[in-house]
DNA sequence: GCCGTCGTATGATGGGCATCATATGACTTC
DNA sequence: GAAGTCATATGATGCCCATCATACGACGGC
C-alpha cells in the first residue's frame, strides 16, 4: 500500500511539474491532456485517475508555477551583493534571458491574462498564491510600514510582468530589449527617489 | 461594381471590429469562426472571403483593438482638467470599470500573452501598432527629452497593463481594487517625484 | 508462489473547430 | 427586363481534443 501511495504521489507530481512547465510556455490552451501526459512519459488514459479534469490540474500546476517563480526573485534578492534587492529583482527578471525562456519564468507575465478567464476554482488557487508569495516579496521593498511595503510590491510586480509580456509580444529584438531596458532603468530610478525621499 | 465593393468593406469593418471586442474579452482561442460570424450578424461560410485564416483576422483585429485602446488614453489624457496627463490616464486605466470590461479595453493588458506565442505576422502588426501609439502618447510625459518621455511612456504602459491583468486573475474584489488602487497610488508618487527632481 | 488491489495503458466516443466546395440570391449593367 | 457577377449561406470534411469505460500488469499481503 505505502509503495503504491508513493509511486502515486510522486507521478502526480511529475505531471504537475511538466504542466506547469508546458503551460507557461504555451498557453493553457496551448497544449492538450495527451501531449502533456506523454511530455511526463505517461499516456493519456491515467490522467484521470489523477485529476477530476483540465481545470483541476490547470489549479494545481499554477500554484505550482507561482512557488517557482517566487522561488527565482527570493534567489535573485538575497543575492543582491551591494546592489538593492529591488535592483537585483529588476535585474533578473526585466532579462533577455528571462524574456527567452517563459516555460520556466514567472506565471504572471505569462499566464495571469488567461487565469483571468478560468473559472473560479483556479482563480481562488491563483489569489492564495499571490496572497502568500506577495507577503513574502514585500520584506524586500524599501517602505517604512509592511502596508507601504506591500504596495510597492504591487507597483513593481504589476510593472515587470506587463513589461516582459509586452517585450516577448514585440516581434523586433532591437525594440524588445530596449522595452526590458527602459523599464528596469525606470523602476531603479523611481525606487531610489522613493527611498530617497520618504513618504511626504 | 462600387456597390458591391462598398457592402464589402463595410462587412469586412464590422467582423474586424466584432472580433477586436471577442477577443479581447473571451481571448484569442476562446472565440471561433462561427460564433464570431454570427455576433456579426453572418454565417460562418462567408468568412474565408474576407481572410485568408483566422491568423489574418487576428491580425487586423489586434491593429484595431490597438487603435481603440490608444483612443481612450489620449481622452483621458486630453480631458485630464487640473489633473496632470499622467495621473488622468492612471485613473482611466486603473479603474475597476476598466478591470470589468475588457472586451472594450486596452488590448495590451488582455492579449499581450496570448499575441507573444502568435505567428509573424501577428506579432510584426502588434510591434508596428505598438510603435506608432507609443510615439503618440509619450507626448504626455514629464521626461525633458523625447527619449526620456518615451521611456517614461514605457514604464508607465507596463505597469498599468500588469496590473489590470493581476486585478482581473484575482477572485477577491476586495484584493483586486486595493491592487489597483495601491499600483495607481505608487506610480502617481514615482512620477511626481520624477517630474520635481529632473535628471541627475 | 498465488491472489487481489492499485496504477497505468488501450481504445472508443462525442463535440468543437477551421477550412473549403458549392449553392443561392441580390444588385448592376446593358 | 435579361444576364452575369459578386457577396453571403449551406452543408460537408477532417482534425484535434477532453473525457471515460475497460483491459492489463506489477507489486504487496498471505
Amino acid at each position: 500500500m505505502s509503495h503504491h501511495s508513493d509511486r502515486k504521489a510522486e507521478t502526480h507530481d511529475r505531471i504537475v511539474r511538466q504542466a506547469a512547465r508546458e503551460f507557461r510556455g504555451k498557453g493553457l490552451q496551448g497544449i492538450g491532456i495527451a501531449d502533456l501526459m506523454s511530455k511526463a512519459g505517461l499516456t493519456h488514459g491515467g490522467f484521470y485517475a489523477h485529476f477530476g479534469g483540465k481545470d483541476a490540474l490547470i489549479e494545481e500546476a499554477a500554484t505550482c508555477a507561482a512557488e517557482e517563480s517566487i522561488e527565482h526573485l527570493v534567489a535573485a534578492a538575497e543575492s543582491a551583493g551591494r546592489r538593492s534587492p529591488v535592483e537585483a529583482m529588476l535585474h533578473y527578471y526585466l532579462h533577455p534571458a528571462h524574456r527567452d525562456n517563459p516555460a520556466e519564468g514567472c506565471v504572471l507575465a505569462s499566464l495571469a491574462q488567461e487565469i483571468a478567464r478560468q473559472p473560479d476554482v483556479v482563480r481562488k488557487a491563483f489569489t492564495r498564491s499571490l496572497k502568500a508569495h506577495g507577503a513574502r516579496l514585500a520584506r524586500y521593498m524599501p517602505g517604512d510600514s509592511g502596508e507601504e511595503k506591500l504596495q510597492q510590491f504591487m507597483f513593481l510586480i504589476s510593472g515587470m510582468a506587463g513589461a516582459l509580456a509586452i517585450a516577448r509580444a514585440i516581434a523586433e529584438p532591437t525594440l524588445s530589449n530596449a522595452w526590458l531596458a527602459s523599464v528596469r532603468r525606470q523602476y531603479a530610478r523611481a525606487f531610489r527617489l522613493m527611498a530617497k525621499k520618504k513618504v511626504p
